[in-house]
DNA sequence: GAAGCTATGTTGGATGGACAACCGATTTTT
DNA sequence: AAAAATCGGTTGTCCATCCAACATAGCTTC
């Protein structure tokens, strides 16, 4: 359980709260805010088919969204960490969950009564105008993600998508050395790919000189090929 | 050229002007219509790159949306008709293309600014409020598709592509006979698969008996495997 | 109507990747 | 510490799909 000045800065993180100040976040929470429920490590959060009338923050922990899909593949749709939201796209639209959710360590979330700001016929705070138009920019960039996620799985090889993954990584650290948060199955679930052939590609790789790897933790030794690095200009 | 009423129609098509009487819509449109512009057959409308401070709205005509990839394979994103809106996404997060748009007949689009409508530090107008409301629901739709399409194209053959391209459309004609609005090619794109072999595919599924074919005419012969058909809850 | 062009189907070869099965090492549980 | 589970790597088989190439029919165009 966090204390709420903590709670402020991790909300903060995110793009639901941009720009507002500590008295507008305290004084938007105070209309939308629902509850908070801390999840232990390995239970489900969320589950597929669930409605979502609220959006969920992430306080403090990890979630792992992931989708089973017809054939009873496990795919990793989303890894999310603190100030990372959960439902979004579900608690506006209405649309049942595709995924379900699971905490990969004790995990508190604040879950957000969003619905309400769409249905209402009348609003009239200036805050919560703000907070409106924030849940509309986070909406895009969760859009903007699942657009990514898309192109980067359209009859790509499993060699390209670890190129594609390890170069994201690569930038998020800023360094050749870095250490990814998925072992060998949850990265082969969340490339879409068997687990067996992705441990041959990366050990096929390695092989020709292109990166070296102990475990999670991973050098590159050449330049990655150009990866249409864009940043999000909403960070 | 259609005339101020045919358009109005057509903007309530979309979610973007739901739950409008028709002189708010004028009212909205008064401060946030840009420009109309006509796009001849086989023309660019955007291109893969391009910045975008507009939404687009179909007024009459048909879009592609198709994304190049590294293989130079086109991938065909959406296929778009009147009503429907193109660049919401990117003009409201800020985005590039990823794709490029192209005329399959000849198309008006209605461009609108909405960008501002979220770097504006104060909303007053109910009207401007109730559109923003639209739009957050109109976002939430359009990642709502992509996670469809995401969630279609994983791990999936081409036998199960195609089923459940035919379920969708045999769902929205509503009847076992029915004619699609695709050409092979642009329907290989479509599903991310090879072309030749995608025929392959349907003929054998002819030959098995499931289906019956001419040219864009499809007859299916048999009840298609459940697609959990989830109707969208804002249309 | 001849010459192109487009759309669809067909074939065969090459191969990437899924799948199952197994091993050894390490970690967790009791 | 023993037992059990987890994790990562390796191997071999088999099939789906890509790719290139070609056939054919129907349109379009001049």
């Amino acid at each position: 359980m966090i204390d709420q000045e903590n709670m402020i800065s991790v909300l903060k993180r995110g793009l639901l709260f941009r720009n507002m100040e500590d008295s507008e976040i305290l004084d938007a929470l105070g209309t939308i805010a629902s509850h908070r429920r801390t999840y232990p490590k390995r239970t489900l959060v969320m589950q597929d088919g669930d409605l979502m009338s609220q959006v969920g923050v992430i306080l403090s922990g990890n979630l792992h969204l992931f989708h089973i899909d017809a054939n009873g593949n496990s795919n990793l749709m989303e890894e999310l960490g603190t100030g990372e939201s959960i439902g979004l796209l579900n608690a506006i639209g209405g649309y049942r969950l595709h995924i379900s959710a699971e905490a990969t360590s004790e995990t508190e979330i604040l879950f957000l009564n969003v619905s309400q700001l769409l249905r209402k016929n009348v609003l009239t705070a200036p805050v919560q105008i703000r907070f409106l138009q924030n849940l509309t920019l986070a909406t895009a960039q969760q859009a903007h993600r699942l657009t990514r996620k898309l192109e980067d799985s359209i009859r790509r090889s499993t060699r390209e998508r670890l190129q594609d993954y390890l170069s994201d990584q690569f930038h998020k650290a800023g360094s050749r050395t870095f250490s990814i948060p998925l072992n060998r199955q949850d990265l082969a679930d969340f490339l879409f790919v068997d687990r067996s052939a992705m441990s041959n590609e990366l050990c096929k790789m390695r092989d020709e000189g292109l990166l070296k790897f102990d475990k999670s933790n991973f050098e590159l030794l050449i330049e990655m090929p150009i990866t249409e690095e864009e940043q999000d200009p909403n960070q």
